[in-house]
RNA sequence: GGAGAGAUAGCGAAGUGGUUAAACGCGGCAGACUGUAAAUCUGCUCCUUCGGGUUCAGUGGUUCAAAUCCACUUCUCUCCA
């Protein structure tokens, strides 16, 4: 993996990377498809919404259908028929969404599986060598994303835990994928400070900042941000796992983020809610019984060229899934559409006023 | 014509003397959702000027008290002629 910062706008860069035999441009929007599939959407679908990369799982995979079948499939990309970049995440933030603390230790993290209640247990070097099997391109260390609040004195001991994670799965990993260390520290300072030197001098491909969207308050949030962004490589890919709200976005691009994902876009299409440059609107509600536009006129996704607000709502109603399929359609170009439009503003040097104009039309409804 | 069963909020359906403005489900209205245990979850859903008011087919009655008991009326369903 290669990144290039082409420039820089303020904080917020604007970069390339190349991986493998492909290329695309950050800042950019990665679609959570979770069990090696971005839900309801066929590949064909995200690649029509300019989706040039997805976010997969290692803990789901692992489960099921187990890393063995997916690498006799031939790997990921032809297992799902996707060839496009795919990253995995290690299982990190299912040790904040179904471990229970005492299930963690220093050998890794005891898991009752969701599918049966069977017991597992995932280390750091099980962690990579599945991400080996599974074959993304790009992969991330297992880490502890530890929840909000944590005291200290716990966040002290997770965030160490995590480093010696990180050096124990860098030493079994096979060097084929990129590998990205993740900066964990939750809101304080120093340790967020802390992680992030630690985590740059094992030199990895790329940087994620990590323990965020947790249920902290937005400017907890960029704080986080803030606080570990000074001590991260220019010339390295900064990620900020789990961030998709439009607003977040703008905030953390604004601060030399370089990558995204979040499941928002795709779960709240299937709740009946679409992101518009206006802000997010419930397709549920009675006053779009009768509104035969689309959910963005000047939208070109598939869902915006082709169908009304009243019909993808009568989809919703009526339980029908392509309801879902088409403002997760939307919602996915939505972002897409406006990472595009961050890339051009900081090509042009425009980004805050960018942020400004779309913080506006937000507000404005 | 005869025998029986039943009518409960938008719909379905509990409740068969008092802690019942009435369970529950559906439908409807709104909200939440940030490295997906999520096509999920939460709230509201008789009226109200939030003090209260009016309900369980209708009318009348019994009772301190009725959706619940009695009488009649209307309607529905099942079976027998």
């Amino acid at each position: 993996m290669r990144y290039e910062l082409i420039k820089k706008d303020g904080n917020a860069r604007l970069g390339r990377i190349s991986i493998n035999d492909s290329v695309f441009e950050t800042p950019i929007f990665m679609p959570v498809g979770t069990q090696a599939t971005v839900k309801m959407l066929s590949p064909e679908e995200l690649i029509d919404a300019k989706s040039d990369i997805i976010l997969s799982n290692t803990y789901h995979l692992w489960l099921r259908p187990g890393e063995e079948i997916v690498y006799k499939a031939g790997g990921l990309h032809k297992f799902m028929n996707y060839n496009k970049p795919i990253l995995t995440d290690s299982g990190g933030y299912q040790v904040f969404s179904l471990a229970k603390p005492k299930d963690i230790s220093e050998e890794g993290v005891k898991f009752k599986s969701h599918i049966d209640g069977s017991e597992l247990f995932l280390s750091p070097e099980k962690s990579i060598e599945i991400q080996n099997k599974l074959g993304a391109d790009i992969i991330m260390s297992f880490d502890e994303c530890a929840p909000y609040p944590s005291t200290y004195e716990y966040m002290k001991e997770s965030v160490e835990r995590t480093l010696r994670w990180a050096e124990r799965g860098k030493k079994v990993h096979n060097n084929k994928q990129a590998l990205f260390g993740i900066v964990q520290g939750g809101e304080y300072e120093d340790l967020r400070k802390y992680s992030a030197i630690k985590t740059v001098e094992m030199d990895f491909d790329g940087y994620s900042i990590g323990g965020t969207s947790v249920g902290e308050s937005k400017e907890t949030m960029y704080k986080m941000i803030d606080y570990a962004i000074p001590y991260l490589p220019e010339d390295k890919t900064r990620y900020l796992m789990g961030v998709g709200d439009p607003i977040d976005i703008l905030e953390a691009v604004e601060r030399g983020i370089d990558i995204f994902d979040c499941v928002l876009p795709t779960r709240i299409a299937r709740h009946g809610n679409a992101l518009t440059r206006n802000g997010k609107i419930n397709l549920r509600n009675l006053k779009y019984k009768e509104d035969f536009s689309s959910i963005e006129e000047d939208c070109d996704c598939y869902a915006c060229k082709n169908y009304s607000k009243a019909y993808i709502r009568h989809l919703i109603m009526s339980k029908e899934t392509l309801g879902g399929r088409l403002i997760s359609i939307h919602n996915i170009r939505f972002l897409t559409r406006l990472m595009e439009d961050i890339r051009k503003s900081i090509k042009e040097d425009r980004f805050i006023e960018f942020k400004t104009e779309f913080l506006k039309n937000i507000n404005e409804v």
